[in-house]
RNA sequence: GGGUGGUUAACUCAGUUGGUCAGAGUACCUCGCUUACAUCGAGGAAGCCGUAGGUUCGAGUCCUACACCACCCACCA
């Protein structure tokens, strides 16, 4: 043995090694097991991998997964038939955003392309760089089957999604509505809820008076977005507000078109904001739109798909909505309708999660899932306690979410995702409206039934970009096309409705072996910003397709930050690279820094490199124990008496009841989750307790034989607890000292303790 | 506006039913290159446990209020 581990060689040599003997497979360490005569009960464990995004390098939030990878190894040692079943991510929106930068950097974009053409482009890009996360994951020690491995766009992913929507569909769940949507027009897709949020932002608040019809007076009322006024329909005053009392019922005219405006009650209305009266803009503001639907006003708008204020917004059309306000201002002012300007008005900017570009509230058609039947089945198991979420925070956290939860907008304006399986037959559907790519490459848009009179059907559906179908048009739901005269639905799902299905998809739901066998699975781990995107839509989904839910026990973890407690982030300079700290300190290392230098359990867990550095410490400490006991093997040609066969004196008891106790409360701890905890309490051991103390005293006794023998026994079964800690420098040791025969550390026996009567 | 988490040594954090609970790692200081390891060893300094009250024989630990930090949900134009 060297001077000095060497983490870089021997980590790659040990993960071949595990690689080699299929280790990785619940099959392959079992038998192994089975044939070397260790332990093994027919019981399964199965933990999931949350998908990685295919194309991405890991960042340092993927060094959690050594959580899982921790859990797993623990069962494996203890028997059970574990499969740790990994996967990586089509991750659509997120991915067809990094590309579409790419595009741009060569002078193009999205709009240049049909969509079958820049799905495939999307596609081979993805598929390029595929193995990259997978290769990286390795590095850190990740002991799942690989053989197993899922992609979230491969055939059998799709086709359960499909008979999921199906079923839905059956199930009369499915529904196309217009409905107020989170619209990016930059992006040019819809958001969920939960993909949107508020930015502090500082806008002018205008005051603009609106002239009483047939009077002097006039009611003034304040906005940020005078640009929408064109889009008015009603101007809204609390019913309690005595100063209105007198215009009920009477009509203003709109400033901007001179359209009539019915003046009306509405107990949303804060009387206290502004000047107690509100303009309603049912177009393009959430609550204005309910308050709409209350008193059955129109829906106007005057914002386009495309951004641009439309013709209806005469004076500012073609105009974008910031320059158009600043213009509608100027025509306010000149007309004196303009009372006043709070220039320093702050409030929340609704924009999306990626970019934090403005969302356009707009009414548009979409696919929704009905959740309300099937959140009660969520609800009701998760207060019953079938899952256990160990900290009682995230099981308040979800159930809140679940309880208030609304329908869910599935369908997403973007191309790279599992396309819906819906077609509409154009001939029932004259007004269908349809974009696409001619063959010269130029775009048009326009009403399927005039478009047909130019062009052939093939033309179209060969260059298709979008279609919007209006709401109540007929529809097929089918995977193939239906014939000649249908053309697909061009929203794809929700990339959450595919990976809310990823226990099931992944194991192969409904009749696949492992979906039989491993199904609900036992452990799931992620970090509780995707707490209500993927956990709970797991649960959901798992509950309506198979009245179970989809895993025991969640454990969330927190963001992992920089040393002082920062977000990691490009700006701020202090992005880690994870597998640099690999390649300078071994993956061990790494691993131990977060499992064992920090709580993961909290909501922020820092990683530095000194944390690293000292585990690397560690593993060289380790390193020299063995090498410790070797050099007396060798020179003194020692052979290591089994621990039964020892007459054992009073210091060999006593390191081996406090190799008992340490054995009880690191099974205590991980029963607890608590990974920190045991960690340490196996590096205290190891260092202080086995090194500086039992070590030196057997330098000093003459019996080298029996000490080294217990020494032996000691850290032995050490390295055991250790191993899912630090996985290979473990198993390299192991290789080194116990002999070519001896089954590896992965599939060791976890230890247990000794009894020590008599 | 509603809610959650946190505030313990210079830094990151433990401290699980109130009574060796004032701890660990890193950093720091002193000494030591002693044939396992200087990626080491021996030793050391270091904290009014956020603030103010309260319960108790006894409180980082329970209660109340407050302050500050971080985050989540909702969003009043």
């Amino acid at each position: 043995m060297n001077k000095n581990y060497n983490h870089v060689k021997a980590e790659e040599e040990i993960y071949k090694l595990w690689e080699k003997y299929g280790l990785f497979s619940p099959e392959g360490s079992f038998s192994y097991r089975k044939k070397a005569g260790l332990n093994t009960r027919e019981e399964t464990f199965c933990v999931l991998m949350p998908p990685p995004n295919a194309n991405a390098p890991l960042h340092c939030g993927h060094v959690t997964y050594t959580i899982q990878d921790l859990v797993a190894r623990v069962k494996r040692m203890r028997g059970y038939k574990t499969l740790y079943l990994p996967g990586t991510d089509h991750a659509g929106f997120e991915t067809q955003v990094v590309y579409e930068r790419k595009l741009k950097k060569g002078g193009k974009s999205r709009l240049d392309f049909d969509k079958d053409t820049l799905f495939t482009e999307i596609l081979n890009f993805v598929e390029e760089n595929s193995d990259l996360a997978i290769d990286q994951l390795k590095k850190l020690g990740m002991s799942a089957d690989w053989s197993r491995t899922v992609f979230m766009l491969e055939d059998k992913v799709v086709e359960t999604v499909y008979d999921t929507f199906e079923k839905m569909h059956e199930d009369g769940l499915i529904y196309r509505d217009n409905y107020m949507v989170n619209y990016s027009t930059f992006h040019g897709t819809t958001f969920s809820n939960l993909e949107t949020t508020h930015k502090e932002t500082i806008s002018p608040l205008y005051y603009v008076k609106y002239k009483v019809k047939g009077e002097e007076d006039h009611v003034t009322v304040a906005t940020v977005r005078p640009e929408t006024i064109y889009a008015d329909v009603a101007i809204a005053v609390n019913p309690n507000d005595s100063r209105y009392d007198n215009l009920i019922g009477k009509k203003v005219i709109n400033p901007l078109n001179g359209g009539e405006l019915p003046i009306i009650e509405d107990g949303f209305v804060d009387a206290e904001f502004g000047t107690g009266a509100l303009k309603i803009t049912p177009g393009h503001d959430f609550n204005d739109y309910k308050i709409g639907e209350r008193h059955e006003l129109p829906v106007l708008t005057v914002i386009g798909l495309d951004g641009k204020m439309t013709e209806a917004a005469k004076e500012v059309e073609g105009m974008y909505p910031k320059p158009a306000r600043r213009k509608v201002v100027e025509i306010l002012e000149r007309a004196g309708a303009l009372e006043k300007t709070d220039e320093n008005y702050e409030h929340g900017l609704l924009v999306d999660y990626k970019d934090g570009r403005p969302i356009e509230p707009l009414p548009l058609p979409n696919w929704f899932i009905k959740m309300e039947g099937l959140t009660q089945k969520a609800i009701k198991s998760i207060e019953n306690g079938e899952i256990d979420f160990y900290l009682p925070r995230w099981k308040r956290e979800i159930l809140r979410w679940l309880k208030e939860i609304q329908d869910w907008p599935v369908s997403r304006q973007i191309v790279f995702g599992i396309e819906m399986p819906i077609w509409y037959p154009i001939k029932k559907i004259p007004n269908l409206r349809v974009t696409f790519i001619d063959n010269k490459g130029i775009s048009h848009e326009g009403k399927i039934g005039e478009l047909l009179e130019e062009y052939s059907i093939d033309a179209i559906k060969a260059g298709i970009q979008r279609v919007i179908a209006p709401l109540g048009a007929p529809y097929v739901v089918s995977r193939k096309s239906p014939g000649r005269d249908f053309i697909r639905e061009t929203d794809t799902f929700d990339t959450w409705f595919s990976s809310g299905q990823w226990p099931l998809t992944t194991l192969g739901f409904p009749d696949n072996e492992d979906f039989l066998e491993y199904f609900p699975t036992d452990f799931m781990d992620t970090m509780w910003d995707i707490l209500f995107f993927w956990i709970a839509r797991m649960i959901i989904m798992s509950l309506y397709l198979t009245d179970e839910v989809p895993f025991k026990n969640v454990y969330i973890h927190g963001a992992i930050t920089d040393e002082k407690g920062r977000k990691m982030s490009k700006s701020k300079g202090n992005v880690i690279d994870p597998m640099d700290l690999v390649y300078k300190y071994g993956a061990d290392a790494l691993r131990m820094g977060l499992l064992v230098g920090g709580n993961t359990l909290a909501k922020n867990t820092a990683l530095s490199e000194n944390k690293v550095r000292g585990y690397r410490n560690f593993a060289n400490k380790i390193w020299n124990m063995a090498r410790f006991m070797e050099m007396y093997r060798e020179e003194e040609s020692l052979i290591y008496q089994s621990i039964e066969d020892i007459d054992l004196d009073k210091e060999d008891r006593e390191i081996l009841e406090e190799l008992n106790n340490l054995i009880r409360s690191v099974n205590n701890e991980l029963e607890k989750y608590r990974i920190s905890d045991a960690g340490e309490a196996i590096y205290q051991f190891m260092w202080h307790t086995v090194a500086d103390q039992y070590i030196e005293e057997i330098k000093e006794r003459k019996d080298k034989e029996r000490a080294l023998s217990v020494l032996y026994y000691v850290y032995t079964e050490c390295l055991k607890l250790l191993h899912p800690f630090m996985p290979f420098v473990t198993e390299k040791i192991w290789q080194e000292i116990a002999g070519k025969d001896a089954p590896p550390l992965i599939i060791s026996d976890w230890p247990s303790e000794i009894s020590l009567d008599g």
